[in-house]
DNA sequence: TTGAAAGCGCTAACAA
DNA sequence: TTGTTAGCGCTTTCAA
């Protein structure tokens, strides 16, 4: 009567069944924890092969008390920087047999920001990777548990948690001076939108003027559109008293130049721009891009590593950052005679 | 003696006998699986707050075998189109509640696909969307069992699985026969790396040639860097044949314009580029590029929808793509009269 | 080195 | 509507 029904998966008391030992012992072939006599293990791996069986994470995670997950929260996915980052995490988290969950949190809203607290706590994930380059992520740190290994990515150190970081201000500060250096008597900035007050690009720029003495000019404040730059572009086009412009990106400064070529303003022999990160069009640009590069992906993958040691217990070590790395290209030159 | 020691998390039954009703009582009016005598149901919801109970994702999809995860294979998570289809389905999913894995498979090595299925499959999600523009999404998906949810990404239908798909060859098309309609002879093309033999981008492109009487010309082969695409343009730039330049992705056509640039060949009047998906830089370009809208946030939404139906046992229905948007800006004219 | 027994925190089935 | 009883598929004591 009976046949083959629904092949239901193999469980590891199918396992255990055919390879003729206990559960328990399977469970250490699995997880190597405790010696198990060869030919045992041979039996039991057999047993594994000729099931197809695979371990239930879920099962596991219940039982041990440990999820192999680590999640990623994030507010956005797809720009540059963001992107690049998750690609670092991910690749070593999973060169390390984690899983990794991604959940964004768009607005700083108590609602939006419990929600998304709420779906990364529920999986219990063995650690947290927050990218706080925003007021989102840093809405979200600050309502997360302090007894659960995280740490926090970005562009600015501050205390409290392990933090991966990108020495922003000193690289706004290196591209600020490469333009004061150029000849031009101060320097404009067009932010992005900032995490906090403000963020180390926009720091590090006001410390170089304040260090060359001159008064840092009113900012110009960008979205993360490329569109928002433009705009922005095209009054500084107007404006003939300014001869360098610091944008917070790439991509902004792709969309100042755009604007200021609409209004019939050559870079750089006009107004001099350049743009922050090193983004992977930055070269491709007319003119090329001067700007200071910014490894992401790096950045994600040190992220990772100080994760790992918090999930180990080891000593909470934030990251030092790395150097920046000035690239000059073509968009920045000294300033025009006649502007 | 005692205190309060580790302030361990609650559990179900912590809020059961806070608030004097039973854990399945506890857990109805958690699910809504049953109803519940409003009173008791306050009593819950004030011990669940008092407590500060989350109920663990574990634990209930271990007892209810079914968790609320969705699992992402992608090839890549940084690329445009990628970051962008991704960015889709995670918006989509967290609306519903669902958390979302994500795992990247770069190559097709069987032990790295292999791999892949691995770390996908041992979290048991409720479904998963490939994302199969590339060969490694392609060959995840050969490997995975056919028992669960499965939703296939892509530009080109395929049998099999459910699929939202973006239809590139219509597209392709469509900018190939508004670059013959302008007046080119014919339209060379420089290629993505393909997600099999040939994508629908090639094959849309080489249909309306053919359409057009016209023998389709070799391939230029670009990587999805690019500065792939500034050498293929300044191989292109010397040949004095060429007019019309169709690239796989805007990436590519921004590098070829450049690259013809650096051989002093002008974009549009020598020669003519078009590019692909209209991303956000292609407007900020000098030209500003014409291109095809390819809405892959849209598609990644639409790949969660089928996803969920498929979940909620519904007919297996494959989306239908929309209408290809032809932008057209100004990296494309006629041919000039000396070329 | 191994097995028996006891959970992990929850949901499902079944009576009451 | 509610509580009791059984698990879900593993890992972890604890003896042997």
């Amino acid at each position: 009567m009976a046949g083959k029904n629904t092949p239901r998966p193999a469980v590891i008391a199918d396992v255990a069944k055919l390879a003729g030992v206990s559960v328990p012992t399977v469970s250490r072939v699995l997880t190597g924890a405790a010696r198990v006599r060869p030919e045992k293990e041979r039996l039991v791996l057999d047993a594994i092969a000729k099931l197809n069986y695979r371990p239930s994470a879920t099962a596991r995670a219940l039982a041990s008390r440990q999820s192999h997950t680590i999640a990623i929260v994030a507010g956005n996915t797809s720009q540059y920087g963001y992107a690049e980052t998750i690609r670092g995490v991910e690749e070593e988290a999973r060169a390390d047999g984690y899983t990794v969950t991604i959940t964004v949190v768009e607005t700083t809203e108590p609602d939006e920001v419990e929600r998304a607290v709420a779906l990364v706590l529920d999986q219990s994930p063995a650690g947290l990777v927050v990218l706080k380059f925003d007021p989102p992520g840093v809405a979200v740190l600050e309502r997360l548990p302090r007894d659960i290994p995280i740490v926090a990515v970005s562009g600015v150190r501050s205390r409290d948690v392990a933090q991966a970081v990108l020495d922003e201000s000193r690289a706004a500060e290196a591209l600020t001076e490469h333009l004061l250096a150029l000849g031009h008597r101060t320097v404009h900035h067009v932010r992005v939108p900032p995490s906090r007050r403000e963020d180390g690009r926009t720091t590090g720029w006001r410390r170089a003027l304040k260090k060359a003495g001159v008064e840092p000019p009113a900012l110009f404040e960008a979205t993360w559109s490329p569109e928002s730059g433009r705009t922005i572009g095209q009054e500084i086009g107007r404006d003939r008293e300014i001869t360098a412009v610091f944008c917070g990106n790439d991509e902004i400064a792709m969309g100042v130049i755009k604007g200021l070529s609409d209004v019939g303003v050559r870079v750089p022999d006009d107004v001099s721009v350049v743009g922050f990160d090193d983004h992977p069009l930055a070269a491709m640009w007319s003119p090329a891009l001067t700007t200071v590069r910014q490894d992401f992906g790096g950045l994600g993958a040190r992220a990772f590593e100080l994760l790992r040691g918090a999930m180990s217990g080891d000593a909470v070590r934030r990251s030092s950052s790395e150097l920046p790395e000035l690239v000059v290209r073509e968009s920045a030159g000294p300033p025009a005679a006649g502007r």
